[in-house]
DNA sequence: GACGTTAGAGACACCGGGTGCCACCGGCAA
DNA sequence: TTGCCGGTGGCACCCGGTGTCTCTAACGTC
């Protein structure tokens, strides 16, 4: 049970990450988080051009294989569980009211998704840090994002009876989603900035229209 | 000089290529035209996944070097000249005037920079229907789109005196462009929808804030 | 007209992401 | 014991992208 190279063979893939798991939940799942985190971090130390699958895999004591069975892809990796995400900001569209108006509707869902617990805000900022400043990842999370939108102007088609394909529902869902990304970079920027409060401010700008814009300077 | 198979070797390519320039302006100029032309048939054809380097080289009478060496990448060979785009957008903004309103002026900017002839619509359409379409396109347009953000978020930082990195800045520029692209969206589901009116309508409803989705539905 | 120079092109080798396929090993049920 | 099954690793392969070398056609110079 020791770290030296004992010629264990595949048998002790199994065994280790059923000792990781148990409490969480599946081999899967244990097996993956040790792949996203062994990602995370080497992404941030040395670029995520830099790092190969091989490095992670080694990383995560697996092997070349196995990572892809699990994640993917590599750009996946840094996005944990981002379908949860999406499917929890659905949820609370769906469940929010019809008395409650539409964009304060997906103003507060995009809030309430994004509350995250203190104790989440640093991997948090990790994931995003990347994801923004890394142009590949910055490609590959159009494609994330492209879910979001779905499920914004699917919810403003249901409320206003539009087609979800219209202009109206489209741009709510891509101009809301614009917003919010901004928010994340501008809090990403500063240390002390709150999550909620960046986003908060920059829907409240959507909404008005940006008023000090359309008039004289 | 037919097409038949003689062995003409190496020289064979920059003789046609010169025929094919003389007009246009340089041998550079021209093979690119030809491998760009080749890939958007194919792509449109068979899917940007399907049409793999060799067969785009193979259709632009080139090799697959050659290819790499005028274009870039396969994501590019779609996109033209979108740094020229990316420039006259800078350069419309750069010569608005101060007394004309922010957002105005970048409506009027978008507006006019993709104001095309009626004879390359179809051209645009076939581009613009990839890269909306194709997954992997979608993603690498995030990566071009950020330098036309950079350009409106630096034009309106400068007008109001504020940093580029800011929040105001950089939400007019994402918001906007996002405005934008659902226009094309709509324009491109749409045969008889024209460009210019579908920015305007989604330029009107970003500025007005979305008048009928603030109060009760 | 022979010369060297240069730009463009092709051939080749290599790297890295991603996939299909097969073999293996452990656990579990019949 | 036997058979199935989930998870794994190894291998071969495809494809996008890059560095390097060589070749050749075209051009200017003496």
């Amino acid at each position: 049970m020791s770290t030296s190279p004992v010629p264990a063979g595949p048998g002790a893939g199994p065994d280790t990450a059923r000792i990781l798991s148990r409490a969480v939940g599946g081999v899967r799942a244990a097996t993956r988080a040790r792949i996203e985190q062994a990602a995370l971090e080497l992404f941030t130390a040395a670029g995520f051009e830099q790092v190969t699958i091989d490095d992670i895999a080694a990383a995560a004591g697996t092997s070349r294989r196995t990572f892809f069975r699990h994640v993917g892809s590599k750009a996946d990796a840094v996005w944990g569980d981002f379908a949860g995400h999406v499917a929890r900001l659905a949820g609370l569209l769906a469940a929010a009211g019809d008395d409650v108006p539409v964009l304060p509707a997906v103003f507060g869902a995009y809030v309430e998704v994004n509350d995250y617990a203190a104790a989440d805000l640093p991997v948090l900022r990790q994931r995003m840090r990347l994801i923004l400043t890394e142009p590949a990842l910055l490609a590959h999370s159009q494609v994330r994002y492209a879910d979001v939108d779905r499920v914004v102007a699917g919810y403003v088609a249901r409320r206003r009876g539009e087609d979800p394909a219209a202009l109206l529902p489209r741009l709510v869902a891509t101009a809301t989603r614009a917003a919010a990304t901004t928010a994340f970079e501008v809090w990403l920027g500063d240390e002390r900035a709150g999550l909620s409060d960046a986003l908060r401010t920059a829907f409240g700008q959507l909404a008005e229209g940006f008023p000090g814009l359309r008039s004289r300077a």
